[in-house]
DNA sequence: TGGACAGGTAGGAAATTTCCTACCTATAGT
DNA sequence: ACTATAGGTAGGAAATTTCCTACCTGTCCA
């Protein structure tokens, strides 16, 4: 069934998406920020336009934002649907984590107490 | 302080890691099948042994993978816990993503029944 | 109507990823 | 010791990503 490859294409496109440190920056500008357009975004990375236009086409095409034109400007959102699907990708393994996550706990509280933070 | 970079590095390398949808599938094969050895997972997919093997070491610099040695075996096992700090970055989001679902939710609720699914 | 500005596309270089074949190492069994 | 098996490393081709400079389009304003 096609289907099932389309929504396997889109997963794919989102976690590609999510690989470049730049498109997670950016991610987060717009969820803290709110809409913005280019010009404001890219003054915060150390990159040529068309460079940082092409990391806006990745995060289009994954879904994860959309353009809204006002004037001359292009105001970008965030579409923070996929980031669901992400979400829901990474629940079954929330055991595995918790198990873990509760052995650490376990091991540090019964090492004497080091407020200093010996290591190095 | 280089020790932020350390963390951010490491956060790269697991997004990195989950961009390949192969790795995504040696991950749930691992979280529902248990710790296995190399050639059990490889024979899921079509691709020579090498191949495979480079995906593991992404996997294991990531650390979402640990390996133990058992006779001539390799048995690989599920290191959940940089998926936790991939959910920890989509928390923040989360009532984004939520306040659309509800928008979409109730658009949909508003619609008249189509129990068959029309949409070709 | 002519800049000037916002931001995109085109085309290409360099780096990285993904895959391969060939080969090496370590362990098990005879 | 010899051979087979598990799985890694080496080296390289092809595809993809990431960045660049140059240029184009559309909108605003004088």
């Amino acid at each position: 069934m096609a289907h099932a490859d389309v929504i396997g294409a889109a997963e794919d496109r989102v976690f590609a998406a999510l690989a470049s440190p730049v498109r997670r920056e950016v991610l987060r500008m717009l969820r803290d920020q709110g809409p913005q357009p280019v010009a404001e975004m890219a003054g915060h990375f150390d990159m040529a336009r068309p460079s940082f236009s092409e990391h806006l086409r990745v995060l289009r095409e994954a879904g994860l934002v959309s353009e809204r034109k006002v004037g001359r400007r292009r105001y970008y959102r965030l579409e923070a649907v996929p980031l669901h699907e992400v979400q829901e990708w990474l629940n079954p393994f929330e055991r595995y984590w918790r198990e873990r996550l509760a052995g650490l706990r376990d091991v540090l509280d019964s090492l004497p107490d080091d407020p200093e933070g010996a290591s190095s």
